[in-house]
DNA sequence: CAAATACGATTACAGAGGTAATCTTACCAC
DNA sequence: GTGGTAAGATTACCTCTGTAATCGTATTTG
């Protein structure tokens, strides 16, 4: 029974990259961890965490005076939760038909695709 | 070069892949033909139809008194579009990742894997 | 011709998201 | 203790999206 995750919004997801790499973090510790890749300001951050928090995708420690902000969901839950939406919005629903036109068009290269078909060869579990 | 893709929306993917079956259609002949998939008022749809026209995602041919409407990019050029910003929000941009952790979690059944797979041994043309 | 209808144009209005600023309060340094 | 600062809470405001309704005008119909 997989939890329905919320949505998370594109600037939502760079905070939520953040904490999923080391969180728990207080909020000045995601904004530092942002100011290289974006340029918002703190107080927008802070404004992201909340939502996510409000949300309930994000989780807070009020324990310390300073809050510290925690993932409630898994990265790969989220993504997973959006490659499922994705592909059956924009590809109606099979991840085949998306594969087959990153391929007819070349948006591969040669390289890429000998991975994954290495990571398809090695993978067919037979559990 | 590849021209730029305006944002479409969720619901106005639906109107995209109406048009993009059968266009040039009339706003009537839309509205019938979303009749089935979704509860949409005809007015809705119609405001659907102008934001496509104003975002010049669909253009529209005046010359009869009833307009008709019709799509300005393809369907896969749009997919295309969709899938780079989603990778890219979502994987940190290989498709790569993303296929990894479908076979990972099993999201694919082995048919799926075999289909995959074979797709991927078919087409590294060498062009 | 007068009324009904159909289509297009304009307007509406709430919720989500992007992007902050202001207000409040508590703590730290003089 | 008083003023500056930092953290959290509240408020702001615009655009986009979902979801239509209303208004104006032209065409059809009785």
């Amino acid at each position: 029974m997989t939890r329905s995750v919320p949505n998370i919004s594109e600037a939502e997801w760079e905070v939520m990259n953040v904490l999923w790499d080391k969180a728990p973090l207080t909020a000045n510790e995601v904004v530092h961890a942002l100011q290289e890749k974006t340029d918002w300001k703190p107080k927008t951050i802070r404004t992201l965490l909340d939502r996510l928090v409000k949300k309930q995708v994000v989780g807070v420690d009020q324990a310390p005076k300073v809050y510290t902000f925690f993932p409630l969901y898994s990265r790969s839950e989220c993504q997973h939760a959006e490659a499922q939406s994705f592909v059956k919005r924009i590809y109606s629903g099979t991840l085949k038909s998306m594969l087959v036109q990153f391929i007819e068009e070349r948006t591969l290269s040669d390289e890429e695709i000998r991975e994954l078909r290495s990571i398809l060869s090695d993978k067919p579990k037979p559990n």
